[in-house]
Parts: structure tokens; sequence; C-alpha cells
DNA sequence: ATAAGGTCTGTACTTAACAACAGACTTTGA
DNA sequence: TCAAAGTCTGTTGTTAAGTACAGACCTTAT
């Protein structure tokens, strides 16, 4: 028996999303769409899966799809080109976990107010994130 | 000599945003709006500023305004409760310090390939955050 | 061999998160 | 004082990231 071949249904269905996702994806050119066969139905390679994938993990991270293709495409330039933009990525990245890193401390110091005793009118949240200690370190 | 009233013009460059974001947030209830006197314009108290840098760090962070709102409004309620959506976000923020830690893993390794010279035609990045893969199968 | 279901091309609709006016009113600075 | 600049209310426009068809065509299972 032949195994089936994997056309955008099925697609869609392994990387878990719409299938006009994909066609969505593919019009903006973060994948590409294979050609069509003088008979039947495109055809796509199983990567696309995992490209899917990683978009879709990518972007409640905060990456754009715009950013996303940049990551992407980081893989295909020429070495010195592509360690400049890797460095990039990696330095906001890096800024990201900080801040994160930041607001879940905040959190933890809410919860455990919250266990210890009680008050828990007001919290920090706002000024730690807010804080002037940090002010306008994104670039791009 | 009086100090000028936080009007919301001031509050806007305070805190780095246009003015129709502002409105916006009015309108979506992140931020307050406060009484209209009987004679002038609104008058913001000192806070909002931070509110809004508040907002504006956490979006690029993956956060919707949904969600950011929900995390402004942990400091409201009653410790119980609060508690329990503490902890949520807590972990949901975990999550996303390891996502992008792994992210930067990967960065990490393709920049030090890269430095040790040479042939960077393919990098491991899509693999590294598809994650669990089901390399190759799928099911219908 | 034919009905059911998947695909193709193209266009249109949706939601979140703003940004940009218009036209009237208010405050401020020279 | 009076023009420039800021504000108010309301409406409309914009971009990103999809989602939803319509109508024709192709494949597969019965």
């Amino acid at each position: 028996m032949m195994n089936k071949p994997l056309t955008i249904g099925h697609l869609a269905r392994a990387a878990d999303v719409n299938i006009e996702t994909v066609r969505y994806y593919q019009r903006v050119g973060l994948i590409q769409e294979p050609h069509k066969p003088a008979t039947g139905y495109r055809v796509y390679p199983a990567e696309t899966i995992d490209r899917i994938k990683f978009i879709k993990r990518a972007q409640p991270l905060g990456f754009s799809l715009q950013e996303i293709a940049e990551l992407l495409d980081l893989g295909d330039g020429h070495c010195d080109d592509v360690r400049l933009h890797a460095e990039e990525k990696r330095d906001q990245i890096d800024q990201q976990i900080r801040d994160l890193t930041a607001l879940k401390k905040t959190l933890d110091k809410l919860i455990t107010a919250c266990q210890s005793e009680n008050d828990a009118s007001h919290c920090p949240i706002v000024e730690t994130l807010a804080g002037n200690n940090n002010k306008g370190t994104y670039n791009t």
C-alpha cells in the first residue's frame, strides 16, 4: 500500500492549523508553495509541518510573522551576515527573558504575600514592569 | 507656580504612546477615564503613566491587551481567587521563559558554529522549536 | 460510476490594536 | 486679547493575521 501524499489538508491537520492559515502563509511567503503537478493536488514535504509548528510556537512569544521569517531565514545566508543577525536576535531574546523573569518574580511575590498574609489590596506589578530601570532598551 | 496638570497629551508623551492610544485604552477599559471637570480638560493621575508603560512592555512579550488586563487586575480581587489566577499566569510565563531559553540556545549554537567557520548551510532552528517531533507521520 | 469529500483560485469578511481625521470647544502664551 | 495649541466627541481608516466562503475541479471509496 502507498503512504498518503501530504496534501494541504493533511498538512494543516498535522501542524494543527486552519487550512486557510497554510494558504495565508504561502501568500506571504513564509512557506513555499509546491508546484502543482500536471494532474492532482499539491504535495508538501514533511518539513513544512515543522516549519508551521515553529511559527505557531514563536508567535505567542511575541514574534511577528515578519520576525519569524527573519529567524527562519537565518540558516540561509552567508556566515558573517548570518552571525550578525543571529546575535541581534539573541540579544533581543535575552531581553525578553529578563523581562519575563522580572514579571515572574513579581507574581511569585504576590502569590507568597497572598498565602502568608492578607491585604492583597495593591500589588507592585505595575511599578515593577513600568520601571525606569530599563528605558526603551528595545531596538528595531 | 503651579505644576502642570497631567492632561491627555502630556500623559501620552510621558508614556511614549500616541494620544489616540490613550483614548483607545480608555474605550476598552484598560485605563480609567477621569471625570471631566465642569470646566476644562480631564486630568490624569500620575500612576496612569506607569500603567501604560507596563502595557507597552508586556505586549512585545506576547501578551494581548486582554491578558494584560488580567495581569493588572490581579491586585484587585480577593486572596484565594487572586492566588489561583496568579499561579496560572506564572506557569504560563514559566513556559514562555523555557521556550525563549531554548530558542536562545539554538541561536547561540548557530553563532558558535558560524564563528568556528565554514558551511552554515543548514541550521537546526526549525527542528528545535517545532518540539515533540512526530517526524514524517501525521494522522488522518 | 457516482456521490462524498478534498483541493484550487479568487475574493471578501473578521478581529485586535491602534491612527487619523472633522468640527466644536477650551486654555495658554506673547 | 487673540491666535496657536490642546482637548472632546464621534466617526472612519489601517495593518497584521488570519477565516470564510463560492464555484469549479479532482480523487477516492463504495
